[in-house]
DNA sequence: AGGAAACCTG
DNA sequence: CAGGTTTCCT
């Protein structure tokens, strides 16, 4: 490598790669190529369809062989990638390596034109055998160069510079991609397994030099038809519409876009050399912006496929991954589904469609030895930073009772358990978010027993679950890979299910008595009636435990506890009636006043509570009745309601004397 | 049952 | 001060 040559262009263009482009920097080199090298005859076909295929079949050896990475000796390299390369040289294009020799020995000047068109394609194809620097290449180029340097030592600095340029390029490239990459899928892997490392540096490289080689071809197409431009005026018609033609299909090849094809039927009719020279550029401005589009994705695409594997080889050579690279592999595997749908909606849809499909297929060969088909991917997915599919939350086994609040523990569905979300809506719209699901058997136990503090777990969050999980719980992909899935896990759009939507369900549905609704409903006020039987001051968390059928606001917890509240008030009402009553009555002992069912004072208080007379009223409240009768009765008797405030004390006394509800009113609507 | 107002409380 | 409670009233 005589690195007192003058080659910025190849390492400046190479730094160039990955920004813009610099034909102009690569002009010179090209231009000696373009004219120092033999002819060879073009086949049909266009030029950059033949390329391309070369540089595929090139990126292939380099997939395989890790040619680059290996300090480029074609030892490193397997026989069946020289083979495979070989034979797919001279199965595209006979000419390459003998019709190098033949015909170069002859000057440029003096062959036809079509031989001109051979000589370009032929120093094309040389300039991607020696970038791809495939062993079979090599050889030909040690066999050419031997040739070429008795004829012409133009030829021997031209390949002594390929074979500099050979050098350089893995040179820039451990450079770039240790600066680049090593941060995108090396971020990802804080390994714990040093060969998967490798593995992934290796794709990195192999990623990188398939970029720089791209940008390269693409510099040299540039600077082809540059080249050509000039010659159009000596060409007779047909060499014209030859060209043209193998322009036209490169065209299309790269763009396939209408306008193009106007642009191009108009130069057919145009002969004259400005004409020729602005379409021209045109086709090369958009060539330049098609092959920058194809090597973005081919690119990104390369890249995924390159974590893919990792992470594949890690897996299938049985080595552990590390919870955060199963954080970081994890959306890849469950990426499968999206990428078709990812690919379906931007690459298929673009104007490009032709050609990401012949990308994704040579992709594909190229990958031939991957079971997992890469063609779906366009997008660096890999890269993208999702949420983790391994939360915090989701290391919680379901069999872990509640060590967090209920409402940072998510309902985990099991996909195993064969589950079907209308059971889950079902049970939703029957006993509301708040009622405990361990009626439905796949409900983790940590959900069995609904504390108080569960009602912090708002509606809108359960509803969204619910919703998550008839999207997605009857067809998932891929159950059994995931495992335990926290529903809140799958970052899948939160969809707010409507109250009136539950309601036509709940319609709908004969199981589903109960109506999801904003307002308050005679039901809740005959329930809250009941419900204070055990409860004189129930608090809005209880409100909210027993009324899970109830969408909480700042309003409805008010209307409850105003309920309550009047409750409360006819209660006292009656204890202080009947308290003076029996004042009147001539009661001397607060022992001889008792509440039993068959008080009046208890008939007042069930026909208000208990119209229907169709709940047993617990004797608790019998209790508290009397007490709360005799705490009136003592306090009229003392003259104490002379005070403004003297019921105060009574209330005191008589909220303490709460009991539980029962957990029926939480599950039943008791209507 | 509910509105209004005073009152209480964190 | 917001929200809840009590009281009074209709």
């Amino acid at each position: 490598m005589n690195l007192s040559l003058p080659d910025q262009n190849m390492h400046s263009s190479g730094e160039g790669c990955l920004e813009d482009d610099k034909p102009d920097v690569m002009l010179p080199c090209f231009r000696r190529n373009m004219y120092d090298e033999p002819l060879a005859s073009y086949s049909n076909g266009s030029i950059i369809s033949q390329l391309l295929r070369k540089t595929i079949h090139n990126k292939r050896a380099l997939d395989e062989s890790h040619f680059y990475l290996s300090s480029s000796t074609a030892a490193d390299s397997g026989p069946e990638d020289q083979s495979s390369v070989s034979s797919k040289d001279s199965a595209v294009e006979a000419a390459s390596p003998s019709g190098h020799v033949s015909t170069g020995a002859s000057p440029e000047g003096e062959h036809p034109i079509t031989d001109h068109l051979q000589a370009k394609r032929a120093r094309v194809e040389n300039i991607i055998r020696v970038m791809a620097g495939s062993p079979n290449s090599r050889q030909h180029g040690d066999s050419e160069r031997s040739d070429t340097d008795a004829r012409d030592s133009r030829e021997a600095r031209e390949a002594y510079r390929e074979n500099k340029r050979k050098q350089r390029l893995p040179q820039h490239q451990e450079h770039s991609a240790a600066g680049q990459v090593s941060r995108k899928p090396g971020s990802s892997n804080t390994d714990n397994c040093n060969s998967k490392d490798e593995e992934c540096h290796k794709l990195k490289e192999q990623l990188h030099s398939m970029q720089r080689l791209l940008r390269q071809l693409q510099e040299k197409f540039l600077q082809v038809y540059n080249q050509e431009d000039p010659e159009y005026d000596n060409r007779d018609d047909t060499e014209a519409g030859a060209e043209r033609d193998v322009l036209e299909q490169e065209s299309r090849y790269l763009s396939g876009e209408d306008d193009f094809e106007r642009k191009n039927s108009s130069r057919m009719t145009a002969e004259c050399k400005e004409r020729m020279k602005v379409v021209g550029y045109l086709v090369h401005q958009r060539e330049s912006q098609n092959l920058q589009e194809t090597l973005k994705q081919e690119l990104s695409r390369a890249v995924n496929d390159c974590v893919d594997r990792v992470f594949k080889k890690a897996s299938s050579t049985g080595l552990d991954l590390s919870p955060p690279q199963r954080m970081c592999a994890s959306p890849e595997i469950s990426m499968g589904a999206d990428r078709k749908s990812q690919q379906a909606g931007s690459a298929l849809d673009q104007p490009q469609a032709e050609e990401a499909a012949a990308k994704s297929r040579s992709l594909e060969y190229y990958e031939s030895s991957e079971a997992q088909s890469p063609q779906d991917q366009t997008e660096a997915l890999s890269l993208v930073v999702r949420k983790p599919a391994a939360a915090p939350l989701s290391s919680v086994t379901p069999t872990v009772k509640r060590p967090y609040p209920v409402h940072q523990t998510p309902f985990q569905f099991n996909y195993s358990t064969p589950l079907h979300d209308s059971h889950i809506l079902e049970h939703l719209l029957k006993y509301g978010p708040h009622s405990n699901f361990g009626g439905l058997p796949c409900m983790p136990p940590s959900m069995d027993r609904t504390s108080p503090d569960s009602v912090d777990l708002p509606w809108d969050t359960i509803a969204m679950r619910s919703k998550v999980t008839s999207g997605h719980l009857g067809h998932h992909p891929r159950p059994s890979s995931l495992g335990a899935v926290t529903v809140d896990n799958l970052c899948l759009p939160h969809v707010k299910i409507e109250c009136g939507e539950l309601q036509s369900m709940a319609e709908r549905n004969p199981y589903m008595s109960l109506n999801i609704q904003e307002g308050l409903t005679p039901s809740h006020l005959k329930k809250a009636k009941l419900m204070f039987f055990y409860t004189r001051y129930p608090s809005s968390n209880v409100l909210k435990t027993f009324f899970p059928d109830v969408k909480f606001n700042r309003c409805i917890t008010s209307q409850l506890i105003k309920w309550f509240s009047n409750f409360r008030e006819f209660y006292y009402i009656q204890m202080e009636k009947f308290a003076r009553q029996a004042i009147v009555d001539g009661v001397s002992d607060v022992k001889d006043i008792t509440v039993s069912r068959d008080s009046e004072l208890f008939r007042a208080l069930n026909m208000h509570y208990n119209k229907a007379n169709d709940f047993h009223v617990p004797d608790r409240f019998l209790e508290v009745a009397e007490i709360t009768l005799h705490e009136f009765y003592n306090a009229v008797s003392a003259a104490k309601d002379s005070d403004p405030s003297w019921k105060k004390a009574i209330y005191k006394v008589i909220c303490k004397l709460d009991s539980d509800v029962p957990e029926e009113f939480k599950t039943s609507s008791y209507l």
